[in-house]
DNA sequence: TAAGCGTGGGG
DNA sequence: TCCCCAAGCTT
């Protein structure tokens, strides 16, 4: 005999499930079947980042490496390049590696289960179990920041979403079993974050356009626009990168490769120096004067905002005298034309100085 | 555990 | 203009 509860989940997971039968949005990697590699290069595209930009760049990625073993072939290089202006370039290494594990440990076959899935780099609990319950029916609960809001708000808990993740796995778990019970399991959790993302949205919820308004505590309460509680802000920190565009005879610029760690790591920028701003700013216009290229005044400054920094780009333009005395220092560096540049990995912020776009 | 990691669009 | 963020993972 189901109780109460159980009874109004199984309501929710018919009517999400159903819902989402009806009204999927047609994504590229929305393939019939599905294709585990590409919803595994669309997951991982897709984390802490929104399906319009992702589709910027999905088609071009799983063109240049259709499958797995592709991309476990291809370099490092090529990958962030693919990558370029997607953000969170971590994840293209992972994601490259993980391509290299499946390649080894799984003869270059995406693996069905979730812990085999979470072994792989890149990949964590909410990925894994995307790929287990939609590509290949596994009885396994996804909650990502869509989930937990539509959880949160159907029971009207008002937490922050990153303080209801345990809450959210474990609501979500009963959810998925009794789905997967009903053969629905991969639509319904993915119908459940297509609700988050296009109906019970962050601000302005659609609560009209709902297929469980009815069953949604929030809403029966009209608190629906308190729920989930914001997050506490991260704390931003001032950066300045002082940039010099070094142009040689042959109008080829100087460009040098970033340390694996930290921001944009592995990507190509101009030579540039960072700091914290202030009185005890070394400047980099000193540094390649040591180097013997004379450094013009500034030519462009602008800012650039990422989630924990805010960064001003100060940008000099210089003419090489002896190219040669400038490869040899600190980083990985080389002469590139623009068109080779524009088939680097770079961050936006650079594509813009070194490229003029953006 | 909490911090670190990008980007461009929308309110 | 400014602030919020969006299909998280790693260390």
């Amino acid at each position: 005999m189901a109780s109460e509860r159980t009874k109004a989940e199984i309501k929710i997971v018919r009517r999400v499930a159903r819902w989402f039968a009806g009204a999927a949005r047609p994504l590229a990697w929305r393939t019939t079947p599905r294709d585990a590699y590409r919803s595994l290069v669309s997951e991982v595209m897709l984390q802490q980042t929104q399906v319009s930009r992702v589709l910027e760049k999905f088609d071009g990625f799983v063109a240049r490496f259709p499958t797995a073993a592709a991309l476990a072939r291809a370099d490092e290089g090529e990958v962030l390049a693919a990558w370029s202006g997607l953000g969170y370039y971590r994840r293209a290494r992972l994601l490259h590696a993980a391509a290299r594990a499946i390649v080894q440990r799984h003869a270059g076959e995406v693996p069905r289960s979730v812990e085999a899935l979470c072994e792989l780099p890149g990949v964590g609990r909410y990925t894994a179990g995307a790929i287990a319950s939609i590509v290949f029916g596994r009885d396994a609960p996804i909650v990502d920041g869509n989930v937990a809001r539509v959880l949160l708000r159907i029971s009207a808990r008002p937490l922050a979403t990153d303080k209801a993740m345990g809450w959210a796995w474990k609501k979500a778990e009963r959810l998925a079993t009794l789905a997967h019970g009903r053969g629905v399991v991969g639509g319904f959790n993915e119908g459940l974050m297509e609700l988050g993302a296009t109906i019970c949205t962050p601000a302005s919820p659609r609560c009209g356009s709902c297929p469980v308004a009815r069953l949604c505590a929030a809403r029966a309460k009209g608190t629906q626009g308190s729920i989930p509680r914001p997050k506490a802000r991260a704390a931003v920190r001032a950066m300045v990168c002082e940039v010099v565009v070094v142009v040689d005879r042959l109008g080829r610029l100087l460009v040098e490769r970033r340390g694996a760690g930290g921001m944009w790591g592995g990507l190509w920028q101009a030579p540039t120096h960072e700091h914290e701003g202030g009185a005890a700013a070394r400047n980099l216009s000193t540094l390649m004067a040591l180097q013997g290229v004379r450094v013009g005044r500034v030519a462009m400054e602008f800012e650039h905002a990422t989630t924990h920094r805010r960064v001003v780009f100060r940008v000099r333009r210089a003419r090489a005298a002896r190219p040669e005395s400038l490869l040899a220092l600190g980083r990985e560096r080389r002469w590139a034309t623009r068109e080779e540049i524009a088939g680097l990995g770079l961050s936006s912020a650079q594509r813009r100085i070194l490229l003029g776009d953006g």
